[in-house]
DNA sequence: CGTGTGATTGACGCCTGTCAACGTCTGTGG
DNA sequence: CCACAGACGTTGACAGGCGTCAATCACACG
């Protein structure tokens, strides 16, 4: 992906938008957003925000995949979710009146869209739907945080890991062999199933000499999908 | 607490919706959501709203204490919160346009007002601040939860029971002599901790000796709450 | 080719979940 | 008002899952 090349469309013609939560915002006001907004690149690893700074606007994906951490009291981070191609991501705490409790970062070279605060509480206050379309956005995007957190706590190892590589393949799909289409390194594989990188490597390795998974260097190829849903539900 | 013999007061002069979201709603809306609501008495231990059912309206505690719950995919109950004077509860996934992810039920004998789905969204397209107090209400709430869990998750027991007492001790508060002002089962403050009975039980006995808290029957008496505080900060 | 980062595996020990037994309280019915 | 049953609280014993640490291996990069 040459972002140098790249030629980045207007709000009012960006097809990005139709995955987002601005599909349905009306030409007059995409030209507002068009002339507010700003387009920033970000480089893989670099860091889009960062928890406890002061949120002052919202941001969208428009090329490039990101993720979303927390770091609890010990110092452990966890991924708690990914955003890619049309997802916006830190509305929550800008809306809160917050500082931000998770910090973004690039995981590839990204184009992000950031839109003023100032613009989107105009919005919220001048269009009722859109007001409606963020909140059904916003909390369905809490419950599956809070769902997973839910799952995750209180269970064996093996499902968590097992869940972990699901929620893997939810957010970034596989490519033609079956691979995860994803380069996360193995401590990132274990924050996601909120444990240690060791242990996580061990039970890959189990799945590995038991058929559910194939390593490939890094690369993580799913044999059997089937079987890996079942570890993932088990008692 | 003698629920048959109170006088419910109309919401133009409830003083409860100061502690809410609603303290800033005009006299004619007020009238009107005066009309349409609905209030609702439960028994101790009653089910307020079940996970899995639809949300058709909002929530709010009159008086009485609520606590809010979710099951995890193994069947263990997690309390994610508490719901007192004031509060509102539940409207999250009525926005979100899904079914209920927790489960609400009454701690004691409470008085719930409920307001109607068409009502709120009415008032939500209607005035562009009371979308913004709930965006604020409902995120900082999302941000309280997933914090909660963030560092209940990958902690030492000691450390997570300690954290439970003070939850406990915000949501509730402290009687004349320093008591927990909750009735609450030690199921439920394992269940608050992420833990189980016998292990959580096992804690609050060490933290008994050690004079940090002191055991009257199922009563909570916090002892020395610095060094409480300092064993849920830890590490 | 050397250095550093990340992946892997082994060894070890402790925390905490599990199960069971027993004590304590509460509320209900006779 | 007492007796009993059932729910809840408490404690002990035990096992094993998983975190921790360290050594080694693989690989990328200057």
């Amino acid at each position: 992906m040459d972002l140098k090349h790249y030629k980045m469309p207007t709000c009012m013609v960006c097809p990005v938008k139709y995955e987002s939560v601005f599909g349905e915002v009306d030409q007059t006001r995409l030209e507002d957003i068009n002339v507010s907004k700003r387009v920033i690149p970000f480089k893989k690893k670099q860091t889009i925000f960062q928890a406890n700074s002061v949120p002052n606007g919202l941001h969208i994906v428009h090329m490039g995949k990101v993720k979303l951490t927390k770091v609890n009291s010990l110092g452990i981070e966890q991924i708690i979710g990914f955003a890619t191609k049309g997802d916006i991501f830190g509305y929550d705490s800008m809306l809160a009146n917050q500082d931000y409790h998770i910090t973004a970062t690039a995981i590839d070279d990204c184009i992000i869209c950031f839109i003023p605060k100032e613009k989107i509480i105009e919005m919220i206050r001048a269009d009722g739907n859109f007001a409606l379309k963020l909140f059904e956005h916003g909390f369905n995007e809490f419950t599956e945080i809070a769902n997973n957190y839910s799952n995750m706590v209180q269970k064996p190892l093996r499902q968590k890991v097992a869940l972990s590589l699901l929620f893997i393949m939810d957010s970034f799909g596989l490519n033609q062999e079956d691979v995860l289409d994803a380069r996360l390194s193995r401590e990132e594989i274990a924050n996601i199933a909120l444990s240690t990188t060791a242990s996580t490597i061990r039970t890959l390795s189990e799945f590995n000499s038991e058929g559910l998974i194939e390593l490939i260097g890094k690369q993580i190829k799913i044999l059997d999908l089937p079987r890996l849903r079942q570890e993932a539900d088990k008692y």
